[in-house]
DNA sequence: CTTTTTAATCGTAATATTGCAATATATAAA
DNA sequence: TTTATATATTGCAATATTACGATTAAAAAG
């Protein structure tokens, strides 16, 4: 089908997929890592930094905007896009959580 | 296209996208989830659990086994599947350094 | 007002993903 | 050997994603 069946989880089970997926993609990894380097930047570095055609970046910079996991403000004709901590921080803590539980419960595995 | 241009990337930020888009499904968030609670756990278990066939759970489970995150073995006719520490490490390494990026020149942002 | 700069949006082709019924496989039990 | 149990695989339809050329929008510069 292709469509995820999104009624059937838990809200944070769905939230937390989709920053997860947002992130499943080289080119918005490389722009977060761009990102956590240089603090901010406009659509235009990230074009000079990485192999894919404007609207492509711009594609991609939606994604992570619409994830929570970057925001950006306008200034003059461009968009200074930084990281959004509050995005960053719901991820993080997932796998904070499960790295816990991983190793005080798997003293071995099956 | 829908396909992703992998040889653009450094083989680092493909691996870690591979990982990321296995975990940025629902479902394999709550089969990650439940391997955290439950230490182990076997196909069935995980078919009683979600609200989704056989085949789809077991398309996911080899998903998940595909980036490392899971392994599985053989046990009767059944198989035991519990999370692999190790790919589980690599996404997590991957937030702390960036977390820690965000925090020292993160003051505030455009 | 016109031009330039910067980035978003539209439209579209190629490919990937999701989900499941039907089927296959493989081990254990009877 | 037959039957039951547990899971993987196949095949397919519906939908989503990726990428980019062409275009649009909006502010700044001239």
């Amino acid at each position: 089908m292709g469509i995820t069946k999104t009624a059937l989880f838990t809200s944070e089970e769905n939230e937390l997929a989709i920053v997860l997926k947002a992130l499943g993609h080289p080119a918005r990894i490389a722009i977060m890592n761009y990102l956590a380097k240089m603090n901010e930047c406009i659509c235009g570095d990230l074009v000079n930094e990485l192999p894919l055609a404007q609207p492509t970046i711009s594609q991609h910079l939606k994604e992570l905007k619409n994830a929570g996991l970057i925001q950006g403000t306008i200034e003059g004709t461009s968009i200074c896009y930084c990281i959004n901590p509050d995005g960053f921080e719901k991820v993080k803590s997932f796998f904070d959580v499960l790295t816990i539980s991983i190793q005080t419960k798997h003293k071995s595995c099956c």
